[in-house]
DNA sequence: ATAAAAAATGAAAGCGCTTACAATTAAACT
DNA sequence: AGTTTAATTGTAAGCGCTTTCATTTTTTAT
């Protein structure tokens, strides 16, 4: 590997020259400049990223840790940051974490100790306080998707509670009082939320709330299946059905199929996130967009305006979700 | 930051012997090794990886480069790939080429700035002689998704012709002789690897192959429901449609419904790679799996058993696809 | 033309670690 | 006990770059 010693003896300048034209910083008189490049075209100079690192002291790496690396939401969210990292030339170093809080800190050390100058985090297993005392041991990093009210400035996500409320509002909007609910893994916040949006779009309506009416699933299409077996099972009458995620609306949908149930003729089906699918499913489902990229976008601005001090990088810390309209729901015949 | 250099003083030992046990390289005493660790845990020592990867030229990291982070191809591939590393503690430096060749040298570039000890390649974009040249150079990398005969060894690939062959012969083997074809993007190899094993399908079944039949998509949703209307609107009789993509099967599901042929009833819909949502479309999607995930872990074990020495991973160069029954295809009437 | 200010360069001390190689200590044999 | 041999440790030279500070060169102002 030819090195900044090398290039430097072919140019005739020290090797603080060449440092000085590789990173353009300092003031470099234009012809000494050509006679680096030119030495280092012939001698196919290649920077050496790691020793820069060692010793400027910066990565121009941000970790990321999310829990897997399949389906398509972590991948919107991660192409997301990549956009706007790419044109700041940092690079994104990718762990995933399984939901395990072992794994997750873990991932996080090795993070760490690879030096990344910030992290950008979808954990779901670690405590609260452990990612707060990161935070106060001066870590930079951004919390995506999970609110944590002590270092609410590190973090980006989604107002659930208004997604839930917006899909059960539509509901009401277009005439359904009956409608059911089949909620997401409720000891997960964005389980907990979205009912509880939901719940307070039924209050502003005047309409009663029932546990009856509800179903707690896991976020997979088959408990959506299950989700409405049950609810028949148990008698419940509803014209209309939430879900707290597309893939369990997708269950749903089939299980309403299974019982003769047209959608939306004899039931409404409105979804949450707006994954891929959801446009290829027929009917088209109607849901509630979250921003994915959008949060991932936001992730890689704060951390150019907090890390690098790049200016101009705008960024909320609650991004607003909203109604995507497709064919799964209707007013009630 | 704690360094080796204060662990050894406070451990009264040598830093390479600190080196040592962080290492878990040459010999250190037992009695040593514990007077080491409880010196690291009580200064609360981090390993600078940067630093060790400078004096060992060894990163412990693989380039990843792919088209894009969206969607859930991918994703599946990196998490494959990531599965396999992670428990050799590697780690993945990712980027996106976007095919667009330029970019996907700078990222090339980037990364081997980086001091990358692999790289794993899904690049469509820049020529053959390109990644050719890398490897005569000596990069180690691993081409994937896309066959380059003078550097066979380095390509992972599926056997797209053995796919598309797949796909014809079901249709065939139930019964359809009628079979219209949605092809990909025929400048890409994979688009024309799939129609080729289209056409051998027909011929070892003495079905004549014609153009009237045939539709050039673009590997998207919205092609497959053009290339129905245009057929039909040629006048071409079909009992079944075979298609490049399940993104494109599942357009040609919505153009059907609109003409009013029923599926698999009137017309039997197959499409190819098994993406996520086949099986949320109704009827599901008879499609061929492309085991892209087995992609990403058999690249890993390239890199993990020819650049890093570890034997006892065992990797193929062509996977086989294999047909999955759902419901999108039947006998025709 | 000459002093003062600004611009361009170089010298050299690290950054925190790994790794020959040499030196020391412990274990194994006669 | 006296060697040999093996197991542990320490010494110190880098790895390839950045960056402060001092020095030299150029430009600007008087």
């Amino acid at each position: 590997m030819v090195t900044i010693k090398q290039v430097s003896e072919k140019a005739g300048v020290s090797s603080a020259t060449v440092s000085r034209v590789i990173n353009d910083t300092g003031t470099v008189k234009q012809k000494t400049r050509e006679l680096v490049m030119q030495a280092m075209a012939e001698l196919g100079y290649r920077h050496n990223v790691v020793a820069a690192s060692l010793a400027s002291n910066k990565t121009h790496t941000i970790g990321y840790v999310v829990p897997e690396l399949h389906g398509s939401f972590f991948g919107a969210m991660m192409g997301g940051t990549e956009q706007a990292l790419r044109q700041a030339k940092k690079h994104m170093l990718i762990a995933t974490g399984h939901s395990d809080a072992q794994i997750e800190k873990e991932q996080i050390d090795a993070l760490l100790s690879r030096r990344c100058d910030a992290l950008i985090l979808h954990v779901e297993a670690v405590s609260d306080e452990y990612l707060v005392s990161l935070v106060h041991q001066g870590v930079d990093l951004v919390v995506v998707n999970r609110f944590i009210e002590e270092i609410g400035d590190n973090c980006i996500s989604l107002d659930n509670v208004k997604g839930g409320y917006l899909a059960t509002r539509h509901l009401l909007d277009i005439g359904h009082t009956q409608i059911a609910y089949i909620a997401g893994s409720l000891f997960k916040a964005d389980g907990k939320n979205r009912l509880t949006g939901h719940q307070q779009a039924l209050a502003d309506m005047g309409v009663e709330y029932t546990d009856n009416l509800t179903y707690e699933g896991n976020f997979q299409a088959k408990s959506g299946t299950e989700g409405i077996r049950a609810l028949v099972a148990r008698g419940a009458k509803f014209t209309a059905v939430a879900c707290a995620n597309d893939e369990m609306a997708s269950g749903t949908m089939i299980a309403l199929r299974e019982l003769g149930r047209r959608v939306p003729e004899d039931v409404s089906v409105i979804g949450f996130d707006n994954v891929d699918f959801a446009s290829y499913l027929s009917p088209g489902l109607t849901t509630i967009d979250y921003p994915v990229q959008k949060i991932g976008s936001m992730a890689a601005h704060w951390v150019l305006e907090r890390v690098y001090g790049h200016s101009h990088h705008e960024y909320q810390h609650i991004l607003s979700p909203r109604l995507i309209l497709r064919g799964s729901t209707s007013s009630p015949e």
